[in-house]
RNA sequence: GGCGGGGUGGCAGAGUGGUCAUGCAGCGGCCUGCAAAGCCGUCUACGCCGGUUCGAUUCCGACCCCCGCCUCCA
């Protein structure tokens, strides 16, 4: 049984689909404007692997990540690059692809991007209208008024009267509540827009999901996810919206991830302490950094640094050595096995990635002591389903980005190993021993086995 | 100020009312021509103070500290 933490009721679930044997979940994907950093790599990771083990039970899901190619500081950014806003959004929805393709997110079903869906998101500011849910203000744009909405901050547990608007910002004049929130802005001059009932503008950033979940998804679903950061105001608006403008539930489970910190401080843009998924990549093997990412809890909060991804590669290291003196092949999973079991216990316990891995680890230690081929297949098998394990072990272990000192050739190190092999035949020992000395100076380990000597990098 | 999440061994990171998380690192041994890998063994834990209990890291209360949201943010 399949429990998920649930945001909206604060503990874990049992997870019931309203169609069943099927899930249809939505997740909030990214503003392009720029490259990704690692809090959106964990965001496109952690429900990744939410949707593999969705359908590993069985279900069909589909699965919905929106793309944001229309707001504020694209506009901004697009000015100060002297280029149009789609080429700027084009590049960034292009590197954001190749970035999640690199981590092994399979694509979603689908991935509207907002500027592709604003006849749905002017239909549902109407009927908001229509229902005095919202109000056109006196310089044009349109406000969601919060007060209206009775359950306006059932998901994050705040109430209208502790939040405090304009603490920290400056309280729009237009607004009749300071905590009212844009639906519709109307257009300014030089501004992209579009036409609509209350003249030319551009939708607000919340009204985009509520309006894509439900052309995609329906009016209710299972599963929407997100950054922490988003379970206010962000999906409390898409809740007001959705359910205000529909009158029943919008969403039946609420997830959120928790933040990818740096020195003990969450990693943002406006922080400024963000490192990109390319950044990254060019140091790491992209399954380095899923590993590292799935090593935590999704909701835990996941410090990054330098001696963290290296502790990750060196843990990978092992699973992979494993199943490169063990080959292994794709089983199917007999769930009854005890191994199989706790990892699908871990799994079905909120998504518990962590320990799920440690039974990876666990099956290691015993493909090794027993040699059984079997353990070495259920452990290839079980790290599939977390994107895990899939590349062939010498290619993950002689990757380049495991060592920096490359400096050989894949023929000029055979040709080194073959060299050696000789002087080791002739009991020459010491020349065998430099010759490892030599390659040892570049990263590249080698070892002896009965099948002969293979090499990897540090 | 309001609301929420945390403090676990050198590091990372799960979990539990009463022998084991797991990984990395360290130490000892086996194996090896020597290594590497692997195997075996091993050392550091549950913020602080009370309470409940036969027994608490795990439950309850107070305290200290950290982080997040309340503005755009994954």
């Amino acid at each position: 049984m399949l429990r998920i933490y649930n945001t909206l009721a604060r503990t874990k679930q049992e997870f019931v689909p309203l169609t069943p044997g099927e899930v249809r979940m939505y997740v909030c994907g990214m503003t392009v404007y720029d490259y990704c950093h690692l809090g959106h790599a964990r965001v496109l990771v952690v429900f990744d692997s939410v949707v593999r083990w969705l359908q590993t039970l069985g279900y069909k899901v589909t699965y919905v990540r929106n793309i944001t190619d229309i707001d504020d500081k694209i506009i901004r950014r697009a000015l100060e690059n002297h280029e149009p806003i789609s080429k700027l959004t084009d590049r960034y929805i292009q590197a954001m692809e190749e970035d999640a393709a690199a981590l092994g997110v399979a694509r979603p079903a689908f991935e509207p991007r907002a500027t592709d869906c604003i006849e749905d998101m002017i239909a549902m500011i109407r009927t908001l209208l229509d229902k005095n849910l919202a109000y056109v203000a006196d310089n044009g744009d349109v406000f969601y008024a919060v007060h209206h909405f009775p359950d306006y901050g059932k998901l994050s547990g705040k109430s209208l009267d502790d939040l405090r608007a304009g603490e920290r910002v400056e309280i729009d004049g237009n607004k009749r509540d300071p905590l009212d929130f844009v639906l519709w802005k109307a257009a300014k001059p030089e501004e992209p827009s579009w036409d609509s009932p209350w003249g030319k503008g551009r939708p607000g950033w919340h009204i985009e999901c509520s309006a894509m979940s439900e052309r995609y998804l329906g009016e209710h679903f299972d599963i929407h996810g997100g950054g922490q950061d988003l379970q206010f105001p962000h999906h409390e608006n898409e809740i007001a919206q959705s359910e205000g403008a529909h009158d029943h539930p919008y969403v039946n489970y609420w997830m959120h991830n928790g933040f990818v910190r740096v020195d003990n401080e969450k990693m943002s843009k406006s922080l400024g302490n963000f490192f990109t998924v390319r950044e990254v990549l060019a140091r790491y093997q992209p399954e380095v950094v899923r590993f590292f990412i799935l090593r935590a809890h999704y909701r835990s909060p996941l410090n990054y640094s330098d001696a963290h991804l290296n502790d990750a590669r060196n843990a990978l290291d092992r699973l992979y050595t494993t199943l490169k003196n063990h080959p292994a092949q794709a089983l199917l999973v007999d769930w009854s096995d005890d191994y199989a079991a706790r990892f699908m216990n871990a799994m079905n316990d909120d998504f518990n990635t962590p320990e799920a891995i440690a039974v990876l680890f666990d099956l290691s230690g015993e493909a090794n002591r027993s040699g059984d081929p079997r353990y070495a297949s259920l452990l290839m098998t079980l790290g599939g389903i977390l994107g895990l394990l899939q590349q062939p072990p010498h290619r993950y272990l002689q990757h380049e980005t495991h060592s920096q000192g490359g400096q050989y050739t894949e023929a000029e190190i055979e040709h080194l190993i073959q060299q050696r092999l000789q002087a080791r035949k002739a009991k020459n020992f010491a020349e065998a021993d430099a010759l490892r000395a030599q390659l040892a100076e570049a990263g590249i380990i080698l070892e002896d086995g009965s099948a002969g000597t293979t090499w990897r990098r540090q």
